[in-house]
DNA sequence: ATCAATACATAGAATATCTAAATAGTAATT
DNA sequence: AATTACTATTTAGATATTCTATGTATTGAT
């Protein structure tokens, strides 16, 4: 019911968890390119966002981590969605486009026939 | 050039700005209830958010603030909107839409196709 | 007189995000 | 062998924003 909570804010764990749907499991490298790439090159995800986020996502358990060996040495960090998650993702999508639709009116009123507060003067 | 500064940090001064050009002159609490009704209640902006935001809106210099008597004591502090916040109402518009259709671009992706960071496997 | 709405303001807490750096493996080239 | 670039994870510290909550005061209605 507020602005204030859900955009920006609620977007980088948004978009992670539709990845982990859609793509299934992937390392974080891995998510901030795919992010990345599919909006082509406009979304830029730094580190510092996204594992706070992703740590955040575990903490709650909408999403879980699991390591694996690639290669001789690397080890990958790999995300899971849990169906904790999933549900998180659906009140995400219905916040942002409500959101989306509510800046929407208020940007498309031209605020002529709006007589908010008018009622005194001098 | 990225998500992270412009969403809704951007959605409350880019509203107030929008507000400010459509309507003119507006004070405070007369823009917490217009963007509370253009939005059809959707859109709440507590007091705690409204005026440091204009506050921040009068430092950068984008609008300007001046006191008018309403009846026998009641004083309105009305905001105007400056030329160089009618530059930034629209920038904002723009990293808005611009920031929209790159969060768009990622949920409508399925990333079946996209092969980013899978070079890798046992 | 009382209540609700109007109107402005700010302290303090909580969140989020960013910048920046540290650490390390891999791959390609020279 | 050295360099460079890219892959990959992590965290400290700074900054910014917004929220909750409260305080003060005016106005209008009952």
């Amino acid at each position: 019911m507020r602005v204030q909570n859900n955009f920006k804010k609620g977007a980088v764990e948004m978009l992670l968890l539709h990845i982990l749907k859609e793509k299934g499991d992937c390392y974080g490298y891995q998510l901030s390119q795919l992010i990345k790439s599919a909006s082509d090159g406009y979304l830029i995800i730094p580190e510092g966002s996204m594992y706070p986020a992703l740590y955040k996502l575990i903490d709650k358990g909408y999403i879980s981590d699991y390591k694996k060996q690639v290669g001789k040495r690397l080890i990958r960090v790999y995300y899971h969605l849990e169906s904790s998650g999933e549900k998180r993702l659906i009140d995400l999508l219905q916040d942002y486009y409500e959101t989306k639709e509510s800046i929407e009116k208020v940007l498309n009123n031209k605020f002529e026939d709006l007589d908010i507060g008018e009622a005194a003067h001098e």
